[in-house]
DNA sequence: AGTTTATGTGAAGAATTTATGAAGATTATT
DNA sequence: AATAATCTTCATAAATTCTTCACATAAACT
């Protein structure tokens, strides 16, 4: 699931974002302030912040700019001000990547957040990737050829392929193993990676697709 | 020089876009009507595509969902309508990338252009840094390049590139390294550094990035 | 210069993490 | 209920990473 940060001090239109974006399956992580934002950007996987300019401890720009040294996520503004200068400043000069004005539409705002998280992934067009899912049939294509694998085995992969050149800890995956929180073993995974990676080998002997990070997850590789 | 594709049936709007973009170093391709431009497009090397939704010929939704189909370039929508509806049809459903209202601001034209332009180069290192932070894959970049790093050197090194030009003493870093304590020798930083250093060297061997601060600790520079 | 102290360097082995194969437990199917 | 398929656990092997050590080198001090 892709993570959203907000970063906005008006706890109701925080609110009323977070409410719309969860509609849409995306997962959301609220702060009122600069600091913790940037604390928490630094320590995890987010995919795309929601950053309002007008904040109490520290100009949104001013968050921007650190931001943008050592990240290179989607950053969408939101802006009180209609004003053209602001818009251009922080879409030219620091490096946001869209902005919405007060008063939010909602739509709106998860229009700008899909097409922003669409244009990051350059594989777009659905031809240049190796794999495919078959949603209805609950079945991978990979190279043209339908893979056999189990209920489980399914749901890792096809998380991995909807979020590839990612690294997706053990505890994420089990959450998308099963539904209810169950108590296992997350070496359980192990066994499901190496059972998913013998299956693709079949295929494509030579590639590896899956990616070990020692310590932190998996990622699949486009 | 990068190309703009311009779908304008105002020739004075059109004009003045095309007078902005220039004056920015952009070259300029302008276009009435739908089926031109889509036959511009097809046979010529176009980096952006400006599309006005009221066209005589055809409706701008249209031409957008004809590109789409065989194009990836990012498209920035000219709307004179103010209408949410509008905008949100072409952002999500179509693949439109951004969208102005008319009238038209220039520089705020400028902005939007120069900004789909470097989203879709996502490896780009923000900012003037040789280094960057790619939360996702839980990798360094140092000059586009992605380092192989263990992961307590991922730690220390990502922790340098967000505190740059000040020295880091071992003892922080050690806290860095672990969560929970852990008596170590402070000496093994050492080690840890030197490693780094080593990466680092196989991509850029004149430069020193890491510096060492004598009896206090190491420092990266930028 | 010579001494002291801190850091660089390479290598060894200790510790940790992951891979692997198989057996046991669970769930679904016939 | 029996069978088959799937999931989890376990034991062990393999690979990687971390720490320590011994010695070389460099800096600071007298």
């Amino acid at each position: 699931m892709q993570q959203i940060l907000i970063v906005e001090d008006d706890k109701t239109i925080a609110e009323s974002i977070i409410f719309i974006l969860e509609q849409d399956s995306f997962s959301c992580k609220w702060f009122d302030n600069g600091k913790d934002s940037i604390e928490y950007l630094d320590n995890n996987n987010v995919d795309l912040m929601l950053l309002d300019i007008g904040l109490p401890d520290m100009s949104g720009f001013d968050i921007l700019r650190k931001v943008r040294k050592t990240h290179t996520l989607p950053i969408i503004i939101i802006s009180a001000r209609d004003d053209e200068s602001d818009q251009v400043l922080g879409l030219e000069g620091l490096g946001a990547n869209a902005y919405v004005t007060k008063p939010l539409s909602p739509r709106l705002v998860v229009a700008h957040v899909r097409s922003q998280l669409r244009n990051n992934r350059p594989n777009a067009a659905p031809g240049d990737s190796k794999f495919s899912i078959n949603q209805a049939m609950q079945r991978v294509v990979f190279n043209e050829i339908e893979l056999t694998l189990t209920p489980i085995e399914f749901k890792i992969l096809s998380h991995l392929i909807k979020n590839p050149n990612r690294v997706h800890s053990r505890e994420d995956l089990m959450n998308i193993m099963w539904d209810s929180p169950h108590g296992s073993d997350t070496k359980t995974i192990n066994t499901h990676i190496k059972s998913i990676r013998k299956t693709l080998k079949k295929i494509d002997d030579k590639a590896e697709y899956i990616e070990t990070h020692r310590g932190i997850g998996y990622s699949l590789i486009e």
